[in-house]
DNA sequence: AACGAGAGACAA
DNA sequence: TGTCTCTCGTTC
């Protein structure tokens, strides 16, 4: 019997049977593979290897060529990759485009030959390599087909100019004037090349129309060459040297978490514990949530033979990396989730940091809760999973028992709540800005953070209630006064403000509601005179650089100023509306509003800034229980009775909650295909009550599409992934999105 | 996702 | 009759 070997490709399917390369050996679990695809050629991953009974069913096309000598992710990598696609309900080729975004799109060189000594019709016999773009597409299919050809696929290096000499020094370019080009010629033949006609002349010392002559007379001249391998980002090696960890700080050798404390010394603990792994002889992979945590890992971690992974790299930096990996020693990969599978031979450990992080959750493609996806790369790799957390959530907690975790006190946070239900308090609380003139006076620093960006939540009129509509969704176009314009933060819809209400003809049309970035900018600007306000959000960016310096100044921005680094000089943060985040449409508004509070005591690492949250709900339990001093007994008390609540409503982690839209530009058409899906899941085994809708989605048109959603909530096992496997990926007219332990219960799916 | 086949819509 | 757009099915 044959053997086939399944090939993923990153698109929306599951893997495909191919025969192998007639040629060379069958390809190995984890390696990549050259298939041919709608007559032409593309790259899939060698996730499985089957025996099929020879001349049934469907007759297998034969795989190209190899294009690895090494795997180029570990078969234990393979593995996680196909239960990260079960868990998350999509094909597995979406998990790998998700996962390996790079690798599988490189230009390749696609080469045919007819083999020796065959008589291939169309071909000279005995013929070398042809380009394949050379025969026509069904002929190479019927040469195929009959066994006369053989294949090779390339990747084609990427290539750069660069200035190479062609000729020696000779009698025309003896004599004075000649002297530069003279030097020059002699300085390329000594580099060998150089990247440009500007950066030989730089390096010679003579001008560059020395060089432009060389060029012109023929001496040297630009050639193609492959590109040297690109350069690997490293940690900084004068990072400072994290404080040891208390010893009883370091997380267990097997699963386990490091809780409580400041990031960095989470990190510290950490430390110990991956020395220990790379002693073994272990690779570790350390993942963090965003860019800004992963900075800060890097320089805690800098000691340690380290490789970073992230969106920062390009493709050529991360192709270089996954073909070193698997020949390297033991090291430690520190990551964002594109790390996820990177070739680690000896995988040892899986660290997740800040696990309980909300940029985890990855919003487009197999949507994933990235911690869970570690937590199954550990289980199929056979290593250990670490988990670092301020504060153990329900998700964290499970994977946590009660003698795996480590844990450091709580930062004791200075915490005011200024109560917004007086009268004369909006946008800006007098406590808020006395201490802003305070910050002024001793010359320090302050952020503010508002809830969205922008100038206002809305443009209204102050007569008939009229507001601003955006034409593709049902929401309020927000206010942008600097430019004059409404904009919808959803679907980048602009428009001039009208000039009188559309509905009453009044002319009183007035910013309404929720101050944004720029409202509160523009009230700072003109309090503080000359005090430097900063802006950072999504609109504007200025450069943090004079704050990071420590000159004084305040920074208003969105959530987005956590990502900046430590400002030296804070001594105020601000939540200009803490309520907006406990409002959140999800059952982890609470705990994520807790943790965020926690964050922004981060924002110096100098100094303990005081945090001001501005709330209708002074008395709110996350608010008194980060007030208590020290406040590990009540947050934990805390979390207890967030734990108890889910286990009540059977939210994760007691049950399991998946949520299926359906979007259209017909609304009937996504109401009825949502009702359909309702009954397939029932049909698929789901009970009466387990099927929550179908209903609207919270905002019910987005982008101009209708959108219907049904909830699944099981009790935990592993019904889910059996009641979501295969669904279609359209219902009649509508679209399927399926997101299995949503964050957001509201939110449009892309 | 990307492609191609087939069905309708519309103009000449 | 041509051609443009949209929907639907397929990819080993």
């Amino acid at each position: 019997m044959p053997t086939a070997i399944e090939v993923l490709v990153p698109l929306p399917l599951e893997p495909l049977s191919y025969l192998p390369p007639s040629a060379g050996p069958t390809p190995a679990i984890g390696a990549r593979v050259a298939v041919p695809w709608q007559g032409g050629a593309r790259i899939g991953l060698v996730v499985g290897r089957r025996e099929v009974a020879a001349g049934r069913g469907i007759e297998l096309r034969e795989a190209i060529d190899g294009l690895d000598r090494a795997p180029f992710v570990t078969p234990e990598a393979v593995d996680a990759l196909l239960r990260i696609a079960r868990r998350a309900a999509v094909p597995a080729g979406v998990a790998l485009a998700t996962l390996l975004p790079w690798g599988f799109r490189d230009p390749l060189r696609h080469r045919v030959r007819p083999l020796a000594g065959a008589d291939v019709p169309g071909l000279e016999r005995d013929a070398d390599w042809l380009e394949a773009s050379t025969i026509s597409l069904e002929h190479l299919d019927w040469l195929r087909a009959q066994g006369l050809v053989e294949e090779q696929v390339v990747r084609v290096r990427p290539t750069v100019r660069v200035l190479a000499p062609v000729a020696q020094v000779d009698e025309g370019l003896i004599g004075a004037r000649r002297a530069n080009q003279r030097a020059a010629l002699e300085r390329l033949w000594q580099l060998e090349g150089a990247d440009s006609a500007a950066a030989l002349a730089r390096d010679a010392d003579v001008p560059e129309s020395a060089v432009r002559a060389l060029v012109a007379k023929g001496y040297v001249a630009y050639r193609e060459v492959e590109a040297p391998p690109p350069g690997l980002p490293r940690p900084s090696p004068d990072a400072p040297l994290p404080a040891p960890a208390p010893v009883d700080a370091v997380p267990p050798a097997g699963d386990g978490g490091i809780l409580g404390g400041l990031r960095r010394q989470r990190l510290a603990a950490l430390l110990p514990r991956l020395r220990n792994d790379l002693d073994d002889g272990r690779s570790v992979l350390v993942l963090a949530p965003e860019q800004a945590r992963l900075n800060e890992a890097a320089e805690a971690l800098a000691s340690l033979p380290l490789f970073l992974l992230s969106g920062e790299l390009d493709d050529e930096q991360r192709l270089r990396l996954f073909e070193e990996l698997p020949s390297s020693g033991p090291v430690v990969v520190l990551g964002t989730y594109l790390a996820l599978l990177a070739p680690l031979p000896r995988l040892g450990r899986v660290v997740v940091t800040e696990a309980a992080s909300g940029s985890y959750k990855l919003q487009a493609g197999a949507r994933l809760f990235v911690p869970d996806a570690a937590a199954l790369l550990a289980e199929a790799s056979g290593a250990a999973l670490t988990l670092s957390d301020v504060v153990a959530g329900p998700d964290t907690l499970v994977r946590l028992p009660e003698g795996a975790r480590r844990t450091l006190p709580l930062p004791r946070l200075r915490l005011h709540a200024a109560d917004m239900g007086g009268s004369g308090n909006w946008p800006l609380h007098p406590d808020l800005l006395r201490l802003l003139k305070q910050v002024r006076e001793r010359g320090r620093q302050a952020v503010l953070i508002a809830p969205r960006r922008g100038f206002s939540a809305a443009l209204g009129c102050e007569a008939c209630g009229w507001t601003a509509q955006c034409p593709n969704c049902d929401l309020s176009l927000r206010y942008h006064r600097q430019d004059g314009r409404l904009r919808c933060h959803q679907c980048g819809h602009e428009q001039a403000p009208p000039s009188a209400c559309p509905s009453c003809g009044g002319t009183a049309l007035a910013p309404l509601r929720g101050a944004g970035t720029q409202w509160v900018a523009e009230r700072l600007v003109g309090m503080l005179d000359g005090f430097p306000v900063l802006r950072f959000d999504r609109d504007r960016r200025d450069d943090p650089e004079p704050l990071l310096r420590g000159e004084p100044g305040v920074v208003v921005g969105t959530t987005a100023v956590l990502r900046l680094p430590p400002l030296p000089a804070l001594s105020l943060v601000a939540l200009t509306l803490f309520d907006t985040h406990l409002a959140l449409a999800d059952f982890r508004a609470e705990e994520e509003a807790l943790r965020m509070l926690l964050e922004l005591g981060e924002l110096s690492r100098q100094r303990r800034p005081l945090v001001l949250v501005q709330t209708y709900q002074p008395e709110h339990p996350v608010l008194t229980a980060l007030a208590a001093d020290p406040p590990d007994a009540a947050v934990e008390a805390l979390v207890g009775r967030l734990l108890e609540r889910r286990r009540r409503f059977a939210y994760p982690p007691f049950g399991a909650l998946a949520k299926l839209q359906l979007a259209a530009r017909d609304r009937s058409a996504a109401s009825e295909a949502a009702s359909a899906l309702a009954e397939e899941l029932r049909r698929r085994g789901a009970k009466e009550d387990e099927v929550l809708g179908p209903a609207p989605a919270p905002v019910a048109r987005l982008k101009g599409r209708y959108a219907y959603q049904v909830l699944l909530r099981l009790p935990a096992g592993d019904r889910m992934e059996q009641i979501l496997a295969g669904l279609p990926p359209r219902m009649g007219r509508a679209r399927l999105r399926v997101d299995v332990d949503p964050r957001d219960v509201g939110e449009l799916l892309e």
